[in-house]
DNA sequence: CAGTATCCGATGCGATACTG
DNA sequence: CAGTATCGCATCGGATACTG
């Protein structure tokens, strides 16, 4: 990237994090995605050479550092003190898109996979059943081959998985997958996706009464978005 | 600019302003330069092409509202409501740049232009001399033809001329732009600039003893830099 | 001066193939 | 799986020329 020519930080800054998929990448690191599969599921349309290279670049501007994982292949990419800072930065733009930009989601922007992976990084631990338990995720709007998708939770760990896993679910979640993004990103009560019915949940009631209570949301369900007179 | 494809409104707002130059058009606007000149005047290295597009996909996205100027040809670029709120985005972008990518300035950051338009911006206009006073700036290390500058101050207007007008200055200042520039941005003390003569001022004493009040530095000029340990 | 249209070269990026 | 190298195309953007 050819430099802005300029002595002014915010330019400075730019040169640094002002590539196109520069500041989602430190999004996902900031999340607690840190490995590169794990990177590349926050941003599906990101191709696998264009992270490689903007981690490389990262890790040379002292953003990232890259570690070596003991248990086994690949490594972990981990912010540095200077890229951690740069929360506010993603914050800030995360909450002005949520307050100016939200429209209408396009449909091409509602992506399941995407949609769990976000959920499974935004479950109430405390909260999860303390037994083993398989929930299933059904958007039954979906194509069959792409219609189902599952969180195995092991307390204190949540596992996606895109196939069906051998055991059966004790917990179905039965919805169309827009609504599901709708309540996930606070565009829609929860409580009345769940009272109305939109959202379905089958299984043992124990399961069904607590689930609600698992979903954190996103982390920027509740900026409210504003009008846009000027 | 392809879409990132995600419903998160991090993405969202960087399809709107994470294109090359945008957020530093935003930056423009913030700090009152309305007109396409005096954008430009602050990214030297933009072309003309570029800043119209630019300006034109922000007006579409509802960041700009076009005016057209009574007085004379062409336009002012205003922020609309939307616009403005993406401040704390580029203020947080210029401290984060001031405190972890400040490295020794290369040289062609250095833009004479560009440091003379940002101090016509950030003088006090209440201490300035309240009759007409023409300043003359001398970067007696480059070469002649671009080496002076001058602010024609008729409070409370400040005018920067890149030619010799008519008077003769009233106050000259001397010094290297290096050194002025790491004034500017608060990376060397104003004050021993000045008494260690890196910084020389003439004219009538009235107005090198005023001066350096008027200098308001870079609104980023404080911010401190921090070490780049992880 | 304040832009806008056109052209052409640079480069960014996705697809594919390859490696530990 | 976790990347990396290569290739070819598409898009971006700078230079130039043009217009109100």
């Amino acid at each position: 990237m050819p430099s802005y020519g300029q002595f002014c930080p915010v330019s400075q800054a730019l040169e640094l994090v002002g590539e196109r998929w520069t500041l989602l990448i430190i999004r996902e690191l900031l999340c607690g995605n840190y490995r590169f599969g794990e990177i590349k599921y926050g941003l599906p349309l990101i191709s696998r050479s264009v992270l490689s290279q903007r981690l490389k670049a990262l890790e040379a501007a002292g953003l990232v550092e890259r570690h070596g994982r003991p248990e086994g292949a690949g490594f972990q990419y981990r912010l540095t003190a200077a890229g951690r800072e740069l929360e506010p930065v993603v914050t800030g733009l995360g909450e002005w898109g949520k307050r100016w930009v939200q429209r209408q989601l396009r449909s091409d922007e509602l992506d399941p996979i995407l949609l769990m992976w976000d959920i499974r990084r935004r479950l109430d631990v405390e909260r999860l059943p303390a037994e083993p338990t398989l929930v299933m995720f059904w958007f039954r709007d979906l194509p069959a081959s792409r219609s189902r998708y599952w969180l195995s939770i092991e307390r204190p760990e949540v596992e996606m998985c895109l196939t069906a896993p051998g055991a059966e679910p004790r917990l179905t979640v039965e919805t169309k997958l827009r609504t599901m993004v709708e309540v996930w990103m606070g565009l829609r009560s929860a409580d009345d996706a769940f009272s109305s019915g939109a959202i379905e949940l089958a299984g043992e009631p124990r399961l069904t009464r607590a689930f609600p209570s698992w979903l954190l949301l996103n982390v920027l369900a509740d900026v409210r978005p504003l009008s846009r007179a000027g």
